[in-house]
DNA sequence: GTTAGCACTCTAACAAAATGAGTGCTAACA
DNA sequence: TGTTAGCACTCATTTTGTTAGAGTGCTAAC
């Protein structure tokens, strides 16, 4: 175990380089921050971390760096939960009214956010099933041949599309089918509108095939469209604020990373159950950002997974920030969709 | 004018430099096209060039590289119309098929093709306002506090929003409603509803305030909504690949301009009434980009200018390429809308 | 255990020199 | 009169050499 001087040398080694990226040398210790004792001293505890496989130097000249080790440490013990300056929680406010109009536009917000805070990349997925429950379904005249089929949910979502409207038939007639419909599906979970719940309903109202197929397809897309899960990027080019991406092939790979969004959904996903999760250097999984950190955060509405947000960075990333930023965003989002619900 | 030689050195000099992105000298033209003459010969009208104005150098020693003079010659009078290959056309159709499934994935397939293909941004404005004219209001009830206010228009798309029912109104009561505002709105374009006719109606109408005040609301919001010119940008990765960007700081400069949708809304407004046009340089208004071309395409639907198209790059862009691959797309698009409208 | 002193290391910054691509000019040639 | 070979000249780029400075590790003294 590390005395509390070691401890106390490597914290501020890790801060002054996430914030100056650059390597700290011993003197740079000393006179920055008075602890009271002399840089040889403060070399010798170094010496000490690096031999404990905390600090690495890129060179026997330069100061040091703390190594993936020292990052899991310091998220681990060292960190100090910081809290939001009123300056930043009003820019997030004003960000968040910037632009609401429906769900995406708080998750696409959300990413805005996030990435301006903490200068990285940031990702949210927004799982759309949050358990949006069918009410019935109605179909709207449009002209002789075609009428909108409305599809409405207890969330007050309505998701509509045109159908064609098979020859000589009457509106009271569409009524009638709509309300057959409606009652069997009435008080199901969209994503639990199987298939096999669909067919039964086929063989119950098969007389008017051809509509019937029409709504099928509709169902089905607007099941899968809630089901889906969408991701919003945030903060690409806040990447080239930090100097690890200095060199433009290193902004290249990522951000080919990042276009892929199944790639991204994936990452995303794999880390969704635990509440918070941060991932260090090659503690990633995924190749390509085995040199990046990632902290993730998920966050559950009655219990159940709404959606998760990240901050993708270098390893030398305000891990402190982040998460405090993270928390206040999580609170911030749980009124909103609670507001929402009311 | 130019005599037959100094066009044909002159495009040559243009077509190696846009794809190299080196100043040409006159040992290059010599070897690597056979002009059947030597490299002095070439030299002395590279000579006469620059003192025209359509060349110029780096430096004494460097070869040359065409000024923006040069550019908008080419573009004028050098260019020829090239056709796509097989393996171009392929991909774009399976890129548009990728995911289609409203107007919107269209536009944003659309910038992402565009950008594909000329390895540069594209921006796609979509102007929504084109023409959909209002049929009908009907509320869907949703529970005994709120119902879905649907707004239908002949183009099939229905908007909706939940708003608030006055205590103790029965569904009778609001068909009823729905049925009057119905009457007094049909057939008017939405850009043409307008205050004048809201208050109005508001008169009219005025026995239910609550309900009347939510639905003004919504169809002022969908009003705005369709009228709404939506901007989708595209590549700006790309932009990565471009040697002019290799400098990071040039690429902020270029994506802090992107971010601002207003401006780029602004900037595509602006050169929406011709088809084709073409800003090289200082050309371009917008300062910022004084040292890029953007090659703007707007496409019209019955007259209806539909949205506008554009790639905005480095000056040595590839113009031809450019140009092919807008014409394609629009005439892909064309036959896309033609298809939906059926 | 702590610290001052010192030799040593290695990078970054700067300067000087070599390289080479390209030009402009002149004189000769067809 | 247009074209070309030859050659001196220019200037960015690359290479090489030098220096300054930050930082370390070790040792000996406190």
């Amino acid at each position: 175990m590390l005395n509390d001087r070691k401890k106390r040398i490597l914290q501020l080694i890790i801060e002054d380089y996430i914030s100056t990226a650059e390597p700290v040398g011993s003197r740079t210790i000393a006179r920055k921050y008075d602890l009271g004792i002399s840089p040889a001293t403060i070399r010798n505890e170094m010496s000490d971390l690096e031999l404990l496989g905390y600090l690495e130097q890129p060179h026997t000249s330069a100061g040091r760096i703390p190594s993936a080790q020292a990052y899991r440490f310091y998220v681990d013990s060292l960190i100090e939960p910081g809290s939001l300056t009123d300056n930043d929680m009003a820019l997030i406010n004003s960000w968040y009214k910037e632009r609401r109009r429906n769900i995406d536009d708080i998750f696409q917000s959300t990413a805005k956010i996030l990435s301006r805070m903490t200068q990285n990349v940031s990702m949210v997925l927004a799982n759309k099933d949050a358990g949006a429950v069918f009410r019935y379904i109605k179909f709207l005249p449009l002209d002789s041949s075609h009428a909108i089929l409305c599809i409405v949910t207890d969330d007050g979502n309505v998701d509509n599309c045109v159908v064609e409207i098979p020859l000589g038939m009457r509106p009271e007639e569409m009524d009638y089918l709509a309300g057959r419909i409606s009652r069997v599906l009435e008080g199901k979970e969209l994503s639990e509108i199987s298939d096999e719940l669909l067919s039964a309903l086929h063989m119950d109202v098969a007389e008017d095939k051809v509509l019937f197929t029409s709504f099928l397809q509709a169902i089905k897309r607007m099941s899968r469209k809630q089901n889906e899960q969408r991701v919003f990027l945030g903060g690409t080019k806040q990447l080239l604020n930090q100097p690890e991406f200095r060199d433009v092939e290193r902004v290249k790979s990522l951000l080919g990373i990042l276009e892929e969004e199944k790639v991204v959904r994936d990452l995303l996903v794999a880390g969704e159950d635990s509440g918070l999760k941060i991932t260090i250097g090659t503690e990633n999984k995924f190749t390509g950002i085995q040199d990046c950190s990632m902290v993730q955060a998920t966050y559950r509405l009655n219990g159940k997974i709404v959606g998760t947000m990240a901050v993708l960075g270098p390893t030398r990333m305000e891990y402190g920030k982040v998460i405090t930023v993270m928390d206040y965003l999580h609170k911030y989002l749980k009124t909103m969709f609670e507001q929402d619900k009311e």
